[in-house]
DNA sequence: AAAGAAAACTTAATCGATTTAGTCGCTTAA
DNA sequence: TTAAGCGACTAAATCGATTAAGTTTTCTTT
């Protein structure tokens, strides 16, 4: 085992003075082109790299970003880590990802954890936990330590830092216009309750759709599951009541899960899709890829989103007060994809 | 914006050295209880926290893992680093996570910037890249350099680290001799060439498991493909060339994705699964669960290989150079989660 | 030849913590 | 009376780098 070389061990075993090899590696002037030659094939020749941790503390730059997500087994996460990764990389950044559960605490303590020296910056989405507990303390304190924060997602309000939101409204008004124009009249939405903001703009977007297109919205098409993030017994038994009971020419779901269950229960009815009934979801993951059929769906494009939040969070860190203290809030288009579950649009 | 509290300040504003500070946060009897109190008092109220990055730098040790692997929009990998996150945060450390987009030349530079200093061993799955170059000479040079490495998954010999490794012969056969209780006897592969070291041994448990019930292999029932992580039009072909040439009564894939497929070649068909065919894959994931049929699948439990790789990486970093050296190989388990793809194991 | 300037280094401070080795005043024992 | 002992601190070294300030040597220049 060799220990790593230091300046320190550098200029003992060349005979000069720590600074010297240091200037040396770092060319400046000062130091005659001889000494610097010297300095610089022992460096080379043993493979000399500066310490990162004796750099970022005398730099106080650590150049890591904190990442703070939910949950990290879920693809549109995973999607946003690796845009963020690839701007970061890219920008001589590091990533540290801490996971939140979805519960509060957790949040609070590896924010703390990492504001202290450990990261420039973060990059997160609140937990469901601290969405309900409305409390920021722990977001306000790190930026009130300058700190720069941007947020994605899962988003609040009234906090001094950017943001970079998914079109959800915008998506979901996509998805359900494509169902009109491919002859759906009677669309039904599988969506969240409204205190989870994704499942409430979505719905938004639907109704959107449907208003455009002069049809009549009704409450009984409009089925509000009470968990986005995976699908209960209960949920289940919902969506196959809710698609059984209403003579729905087409479904629209906030997420994945729901569109595939649903799937399974049209099928289970003899119906066909798309032919009897469109189905459209949004976020466009393996399930909608490979499912039997595919299905049409309203991309996300998470790994654009990652790097969005990652370039906006690193331009703040390298160009610190420039001016006025502005926050943006950008928002990233979504597409559809069109695939198996719907039918071509009329043209007329 | 209020500056970080340091020793330095604290010091400062009650008029007492530095070290008295240090001290009486640390609960030296050398301070006076009532000094001591005073600064405790204030350094609560204030909520000082030591600076993770001189701490480290002082303790040359950073309390950090880092964890690189070839892709991280892949659920197993993703339930692997889960695992990883959760071990590790139980033990104080954080997590760093780099990605290799499976490149040899990022996968080296990701290693050499995360060994100057910022990390204090390293969790990795080699790149495919690597493994074809057969060049590992980052990896040891890090552990030249007394940094413990464990390498799960995508594993290479000849390296002095501790590996995680999947039980993959036993988990194909299984999956295989699952099938072959429930009645198949013609039961065809799905496999990648022999170069992947997973497809070679996942191939193996397949033999094995025919061998064992008395069936005699067939080369004709071996398809091998030549990626294992993505399905190219090609291997579409081969797939649909494969099930339709061969009257078989069963298909083990070894991974999700060639599974989906198969099942819609099956379909395509006019064939039933499992009447006709039953279908049995390697890696539960979301594609298995949320199919149509679902499908009976080996389950990779990463999530307790992540906690594994993390655990056996955080005993050599807690107890270093305990008596000589010795590297482990620790197989996690599988399990079979039976589901829709397959029939009922027949009982005598 | 002496002063001033330039070249080539070294010293020392700094980042923020810990810790060993002092220091200073006061009590106590010989 | 005086050295030893102790309590309660402070000074300084250290981790590994950078850099402003200082020092020494050599070269010009009048």
């Amino acid at each position: 085992m060799k220990r790593k070389l230091t300046l320190k061990s550098i200029a003992k075993e060349l005979g000069v003075s720590i600074s010297t090899v240091s200037k040396a590696l770092r060319d400046s002037p000062e130091i005659s082109e001889e000494t610097r030659e010297k300095i610089k094939a022992y460096a080379k020749l043993y493979n000399y790299k500066p310490n990162n941790i004796a750099l970022s503390l005398k730099n106080r730059k650590t150049n890591t970003i904190g990442v703070i997500i939910p949950q990290i087994v879920h693809h549109f996460f995973t999607t946003v880590i690796y845009g963020i990764e690839q701007e970061a990389r890219e920008n001589n950044y590091n990533v540290i990802i801490c996971l939140s559960n979805n519960a509060f605490d957790k949040e609070v303590l590896n924010m703390e954890l990492l504001a202290n020296g450990s990261t420039d910056g973060f990059i997160l989405s609140v937990s469901k936990e601290t969405m309900m507990k409305e409390d920021y303390h722990h977001l306000n304190e790190v930026i009130d330590q300058g700190m720069p924060v941007v947020m994605f997602d899962r988003v609040v309000e009234g906090i001094q830092c950017d943001r970079v939101l998914i079109d959800d409204k915008a998506g979901a008004k996509k998805g359900v216009s494509h169902m009109i124009r491919s002859g759906c009249r009677k669309i039904g939405i599988i969506t969240s309750e409204d205190y989870v903001s994704v499942g409430r703009l979505r719905t938004e977007g639907y109704l959107d759709a449907l208003d455009d297109f002069g049809i009549k919205a009704d409450d009984n098409l409009i089925l509000k599951l009470d968990n986005i993030d995976d699908l209960s017994d209960k949920s289940k038994k919902r969506i196959e009541d809710f698609i059984t009971n209403n003579d729905l020419d087409g479904v629209f779901t906030v997420n994945e899960l729901f569109a595939v269950h649903a799937s399974r229960v049209i099928n289970a009815l003899g119906k066909k899709i798309p032919d009897d009934i469109s189905l459209v979801c949004f976020t466009d993951g393996q399930l909608s890829e490979h499912a039997v059929p595919s299905l049409t769906a309203v991309s996300q494009h998470g790994e654009e989103m990652g790097r969005k939040a990652a370039s906006i969070l690193i331009n703040k860190l390298e160009n610190p007060e420039e001016e006025e203290e502005e926050y943006t809030t950008a928002f990233i288009e979504t597409s559809l994809v069109e695939r198996e579950s719907t039918k071509e649009v009329i043209r007329r």
